[in-house]
DNA sequence: GTGGTCTAGACCACC
DNA sequence: GTGGTCTAGACCACA
């Protein structure tokens, strides 16, 4: 798998397992893959892994048990809900309203993005 | 002046200075502040502020006036609104689209809070 | 049964069985439920509960009746409060007292929070 | 510097940085050596260093400015204080009751052997 | 100079 | 088998 240079790779693995459990991919209380078996299949060091698996686990979405493997948490999907769209409501959008501001990018061509992206990407 | 840790200091200062362009507050062909000036106020090393000249320099966005100091480009307005567009576009509105349906936002919610955001912000 | 993470789970295992002996609960010459029973009630691997009977069988606590099961040995009620004592003593006292120098609690507050924890606890 | 092998290098560290500042020895505010300076006098791995600020930094107990190095926070003295006591109160005093209870060690000897501690150790 | 990330490889305790 | 810690060494961006 390829990573982005811009965002270290242990926080773009983070987002991938977030958008698996947001997605329902991955149940809450059901195993993750092993630390071993994600760093090969992501063709990443298992330290890199095992970094993601400790700063999730400090968020409370996922959690160990001992000798077994990482779970996701009870209650991981909503939680990560909040927390992307807390994230996303006072981080992001600012900035992007202001972009639109200085740009003057009005809601009307906003949309018009929108419906483009929604069928192309 | 505080700084965000998730993006580095002289593009944020860059992206101070692109904003007083585009909203026409600072002229073109007007001399910026001295570097010294710029560090002082924004509490800031002078090296992070000549790294913002120079990286606005290369964008010909400013230029220099050996022993005078640095100046707003002609057609920095202008040029500036297309490389920000281009910026908002390419990088930052697909990133948006993505989370707007992960987390479910429709375009009616954004509306709400682009109209709250004008209001309030 | 639910267990501290930042003990191994045989470990303490073992402090449970140490307790009913010491408490008296477990005679001497009494034979201990089963790997498996034992394995069953605290829902836990059954080698983790075989790993906490070699280790107490190694201080001699417990003894084994091949094809029967695991027997509280004989003195092993003054054996226990022996290691107990000296385990107390030797690694957990000092760390207390530092501890108590380094938040500066004496022995007046002490005195408060325990008894405070024989009334409540 | 010589390090147990019962808790891991990090925390051991971790907890030698709470010290110094609960002694004030370390003042609010001030620069911590850097990550290879310590790193160097503590004869340890500077990823091991880095791995304690960052646990550090998680608690606000210090925190970093970018390109200088990391500084301990204002409030730190009180908050470790805080957080240690917190730790001390509900993790470690429940169980030294309870061994106390069980071991037959009351308040007289605990002081007798408090008082030894503080003369020799 | 500073921190931050990543890889590679090793060793250990635990289940 | 699992995770957890540590070392060594490299490279990069930032101030």
């Amino acid at each position: 798998m390829e990573f982005q240079k811009d965002q270290p790779i242990y926080l773009q693995i983070a987002d991938l397992i977030c958008e698996n459990i947001l997605s329902g991919e991955w149940q809450e209380e059901t195993r993750l893959p092993s630390v071993r078996e994600l760093a090969i299949s992501l063709e990443v060091n298992p330290n890199t892994v095992m970094r993601t698996f400790t700063y999730l686990q400090d968020q409370k979405i996922i959690y160990n048990q001992r000798g077994i493997g990482y779970f996701v948490a009870a209650g991981a999907r909503e939680l990560t809900r909040v927390l992307k769209r807390e994230d996303f409501i006072n981080a992001w959008l600012p900035q992007v309203f202001k972009m639109m501001n200085l740009l003057q990018i009005d809601l009307n061509e906003f949309q018009k993005l929108y419906h483009n992206y929604t069928k192309t990407g």
